[in-house]
DNA sequence: TGTACATCAGTGAACGCGCGTTCACTGATGTAC
DNA sequence: TGTACATCAGTGAACGCGCGTTCACTGATGTAC
């Protein structure tokens, strides 16, 4: 343990370089080990190689390290998030259930990122760019659900966007939390999650009245109500 | 602070008398102030005004007593549950909706129990007792999937109920988590977690062919996507 | 009904531990001239 | 180009604290006879 301590400091000087960067990590593979409240100070210090007073050269406290890790997340995840719905192409349904399967991959492949966002108690409202890098995150599926909502067929009411984007975020935490972390932390199901979500996805966009039997021919989504995993279709 | 505790000696007596039962309303208070991961055996045992090793007697450690918690939080939450679905009367639509509210409304009035069964990294697959107490609470909605499927109008195909309860339990799980908690943990929404899950399921339910609009006459569901805490209707 | 005894539930003191935090310090780096 | 100096980033020792846990103990309760 202790050649090994002698050894990085040797390797590194006195001083670190990029102590910040490398806290900051030790922290995310902390989280991911034991959860948002299981990880400390003084172990991301020794993980870092370091002394335990030397995060405090750039954190005030846990706190403040914990916040920076969600908001970076946010900002990973707005990132995630744009990318799949990639401005609506090739058509808006298409793109719109990317978006989901890519809330569902942020939440399993960082699940660190995401329980320091949604889990860890970070007061997001009391952080001013905290609050700006989440709400950043949830416009790309609100300006998603507008463009869709746009989109209505003639002669049926047009829904709400600001509802549709919650509702359809609300359905991917419930999912992401109960079924879809990469820790082990989650109840078993008998499905992928993406294809839970994306059922659940399809069936509300129909009882809004798009017909996603066009652009979702590409994707057969009809068939997910009615076999696979679920089990046979009932006569 | 130590009159007090010699106060409640004298009261109460050498023996306690209720022990258990107090450390888990203890530890049910504090779980609610500081979340799952915030509260501690030694804590519990202060607020029950008794010696930090009398604990023991009752509970292997710290983690028993949270796995206690959460199965009772189980058992209440199929409590109330059933209780809202009443075997599907007075038709199985407005019984299910209920169902939705009273899932929120648990999540919301009983912030420790609900944290402590979804959030505190209780490992509920490793305990027989807590699973099938979680087991119990699932099929509650489950079983009101069930009959309502069975309700599906001719010429539609019928949904496999399993499917359709971990929809509504998702989006049910979702919207409590984000915006539904009892405790200052959640975000900002522009109407009542309640509203939001009522039109999300009755979205849902539509999608799946169901003609919500003769029992839901009742709480005007059709209205809720066009007009209120939505915004005006677009023209 | 009374007494002896076993069992039970809580005590209080003690322990080792790791955490958060502070402090004067020191080695390295960058910059003014 | 070289040197003096300011600034910065990390050190290591120390502190107080509260936690989890163990231990021999003791007061209360229940029960056999």
């Amino acid at each position: 343990m202790s050649w090994r301590k002698e050894q990085r400091r040797a390797e590194r000087g006195y001083h670190h370089g990029n102590l910040k960067e490398a806290l900051l990590q030790a922290a995310l593979g902390l989280i991911a080990e034991k959860g948002p409240g299981g990880f400390t100070f003084a172990d991301a210090a020794r993980m870092a190689g370091v002394s335990p007073a030397a995060p405090y050269r750039h954190f005030r406290d846990r706190d403040e390290l914990l916040s920076n890790i969600a908001q970076r997340g946010f900002e990973l995840f707005e990132q995630a998030l744009a990318k799949a719905w990639d401005d609506g192409r090739p058509d808006t349904v298409t793109a719109f259930m990317r978006v989901g399967r890519a809330y569902l991959a942020f939440a399993r492949s960082e699940p660190a990122y995401y329980s320091a966002m949604f889990e860890s108690g970070v007061p997001v409202d009391q952080n001013p760019l905290l609050m700006t890098a989440s709400e950043r995150a949830f416009n790309i599926i609100r300006a998603a659900a507008e463009r869709l909502a746009a989109l209505t067929p003639p002669g049926v009411a047009r829904p709400p966007a600001l509802m549709m984007a919650l509702h359809i975020w609300s359905m991917s935490h419930g999912i992401a939390a109960l079924f879809g972390r990469g820790d082990g932390a989650r109840r078993k199901l008998p499905m992928e999650p993406e294809e839970l979500l994306e059922a659940g996805v399809l069936i509300y966009l129909r009882g809004l009245g798009f017909s996603t039997e066009t652009a979702a021919e590409t994707e057969k989504p009809a068939e997910a109500t009615r076999s696979g995993p679920w089990g046979p279709a009932p006569k």
